[in-house]
DNA sequence: CAGCGTCTGTACGGTGCCGTACAGATCCCG
DNA sequence: CGGGATCTGTACGGCACCGTACAGACGCTG
């Protein structure tokens, strides 16, 4: 039997990396071939249609954002804070991130990805909590936290503006002090 | 001369329903004109190529969300906080938000759409800084403040995460309070 | 080394969209 | 009411992509 060239990780990474830089729909067979320096000759031997590879793509990107995170971060030790520090670090990497504002543009068209994307956010942001329980005062302000970290890793990459003489960095430095504070030392 | 059935501004508008439902992608001269029940026999009279009609859509969505933002809350009047919140409500606006948020997932891949992105954000977040300067401490809290904000507006729906026994609703409204309270009343 | 299964390149038909061409329908205006 | 400008429908060629078919190359395996 002849060793594939091309085996079906490598599509499904290529995939990947066509979501990340063009969305659902630059995940193009011919393309995909294209940028692996490949015809598309082997690809129907491995997926039945261009849609069960997008499937396992998402599928792929599901388990790297939950389980190959949680199981490097458990691997890895600590506690609580320790932990889900390195799970956001791990969460919104270089190679993650771009996939993650891609699927959650897809969601908002596609009710099946909307359903995956629910689950990886619940997770992720279970793991937020652990890290910012002991800093609030109470429940509802736990949730307030959470989601404003949450909404400023999300929304992070997504905005333009500039803020005058500070640069992006010191803005976030701010936002992190002031979510990480205890709840006693003022806003 | 017969009066035009489908005028410019119309293949605009179908334009932007376009883009909020499908993003650039979906913006093609076909589907335009069978949304709008006719032929693309009269596109190619109002616009050079597909690219100009994007390029008119845009702009288009760049006025709206600014200058006729600007225009109405000016023209309704009131002091700067109450015409900060008439600016947010009208840039949020179920008729606005799934544009901007589709011009945002096309800014990461195209230069031009970026640097117009830009130019509304930092409009956006200098109506911002009118409304919570009031009850900041300093500059750095200002600036943290008003990027969370902005934040939370950007992501909110882009977040697909529960919240357990509470309501988005729930999570948002103790997210505001947070956000607006005077600095001197705890976090 | 021969045979087999597997992977790959090439070619094909089908489809959907772009942009052009042009004839006819439509409506204003004199 | 007729002329003429304008808009619209239809048809066409070109292109890119999908999915299929199949022949040949490759490398294990015996």
């Amino acid at each position: 039997m002849a060793i594939a060239r091309t085996p079906r990780p490598r599509w499904i990474d290529a995939g990947l990396q066509a979501l990340a830089s063009g969305g659902p729909d630059a995940v193009q067979v011919e393309s995909l071939a294209r940028s692996l320096g490949v015809s598309k000759g082997g690809f129907y031997g491995y997926f039945a249609d261009r849609p069960a590879l997008l499937e396992e793509v998402l599928a792929t990107w599901e388990a790297r954002s939950t389980e190959d995170v949680i199981a490097r971060v458990e691997q890895e030790g600590g506690d609580a804070m320790a932990r889900a520090l390195r799970a956001a670090e791990l969460t919104f990497s270089p190679a993650l991130r771009p996939i993650d504002l891609a699927v959650r543009d897809w969601a908002r068209r596609d009710a099946a990805v909307a359903e995956r994307l629910r689950r990886v956010d619940n997770a992720r942001i279970a793991y937020l909590r652990e890290l910012l329980e002991p800093v609030s005062t109470d429940a509802d302000d736990l949730e307030a936290r959470c989601f404003l970290a949450f909404s400023v890793a999300v929304a992070d990459p997504l905005i333009a503006a500039e803020h005058g003489t500070r640069t992006r960095a010191d803005v976030l430095a701010a936002v992190q002090r002031r979510l990480f504070a205890r709840a006693d030392a003022g806003p």
